[in-house]
DNA sequence: CGCTCGGTTGAAAATCGTCAAATGGCGTGG
DNA sequence: CCACGCCATTTGACGATTTTCAACCGAGCG
């Protein structure tokens, strides 16, 4: 049932238990020290204290729980949603390697969505206590969380255009690309992965039906841009899906 | 053409240029000093030396510009929106008093939106210089950065839940009731007011055609829950508005 | 006084959602 | 090892909502 990851890299990564230091980690060009000194990475190595591993299936962290510590993701695939009072959920985002989990928490200290895995996954905590205490000590760290929060901001600006402006073929090929672009940057084949997550989940994502969703791969695969076969996803023709995406010249 | 704002109090808080400090500002409770104690108040008013009027039209920044500063509105009225390379453009916030314009821009020290007056407002400044090097003396101002910036994450996530389970309807309801609820909190009333923006600003922003805004607002009219003329509103029937709003139980 | 821009309304068309049924993996338990 | 059942996915048909195209109205401004 552990199914450890897309099929490359990584493996230097997930030694025993404390030898993982942000100094020596896989993703650390891709996570909160990017820019940091020697001296302000080994900081951080002390900060990040404990490591948790989350079974699929399992939340990180629910909507309410008590804001304790921000949460990098080390291996493995997440995704954060919002529960409504009228029981539909919401994915707001889908999170891998070197992105961090948490980020709503600091307004009152509550989270406010569910962090799920959709694998088994690990995470490093980055404990409240420290960003808060540490904060005249680390202006480093300071610097960089604003950045972080300022590039989710951004994001999520991305995402509200493409749930805006676009329709269900511009949505899927944009989620792809993005997708095939994030693993990419990890060292993982672009064009060959597996997704970790159902087409309701896509779907909420993306504010279609799973069955549209589903057409969507469907008529992606009729017209010889994808091969999918169930969460198997092969893109054939990388710039037809590009071109799908509208805002996409480059 | 400088017409005031909304028909109500804020008159206080308009006096000549330099007694306008943060202190006596009469949306203290709502901006950035939330929490402070007087001496962090006092440096605070310091710290934003610089006020700027923006006339209706007019950009207060625009996407690519390098980010100098972050801006509390002060008066009047904004929306953000990021223009895509296809030209279409994508209205991602509508901003008023006491709320912050340019949190976008800590990612790589450029603004990535443009934030344009919808009728003549004023602004105070934090530069950015002051951020960055007062971050260790001044932890309260940076525990408040952290927590305006989650909390316009959370704010987004709202937006995407709209965008993405919603109805024309349900969005042009949760829509105007979030209008209502923040003029409210300004002092201003909640069930009368004036629309800053075009069918057009509210159409991108939504998700929706122009045409269909406005004929979810003349249904809304022809239920007997909004008077609507132009950009005049006034919500007759509030809790019918409210039940629209799906996930709006007690 | 006419023009332009924003807003409203109507009718036709397209997209997407809903409902329903069939398929196929995958894991469980016999 | 095989049968069964569950769940995710696919596909089809139909209907509802929303977009598109077009015409018209009205207010504000030169």
């Amino acid at each position: 049932m552990s199914m450890p990851l897309p099929p490359a890299s990584e493996t230097a990564c997930a030694g025993a238990r404390h030898q993982v230091a942000c100094s020596s980690c896989g993703l650390r060009e891709l996570c909160l020290p990017v820019g940091f000194s020697d001296a302000e990475m080994a900081r951080l190595d002390d900060l990040v204290g404990t490591r948790r591993t989350v079974r699929r299936g399992e939340a990180l962290f629910r909507r309410g729980d008590r804001f304790t510590a921000l949460f990098a993701v080390r291996g493995g695939f997440f995704k954060t949603c919002t529960t409504s009072e009228d029981g539909r959920d919401q994915v707001t985002g889908f999170q891998m390697g070197g992105e961090l989990l948490g980020l709503d928490g600091f307004d009152d200290e509550t989270h406010r969505c569910d962090a799920i895995a959709l694998e088994d996954s690990q995470v490093c905590a980055i404990p409240y206590e420290a960003i808060e205490h540490l904060s005249q000590a680390f202006p480093a760290l300071q610097r960089q969380l604003r950045r972080v929060m300022s590039r989710e901001i951004v994001r999520e600006h991305g995402v509200m255009m493409l749930l805006s402006g676009m329709r269900a073929d511009e949505r899927v090929a944009a989620f792809l690309v993005n997708l095939a672009t994030r693993l990419q940057a990890r060292g993982f084949s672009p064009s060959s992965f597996v997704l970790r997550m159902t087409r309701q989940e896509i779907g909420t994502y993306l504010g279609l039906q799973l069955e549209t969703v589903s057409r969507c791969f469907s008529r992606l695969h009729g017209d010889g841009i994808l091969d999918v076969r169930q969460r198997d996803i092969r893109i054939v023709d990388t710039e037809a899906l590009r071109r799908l995406v509208p805002g996409t010249s480059g």
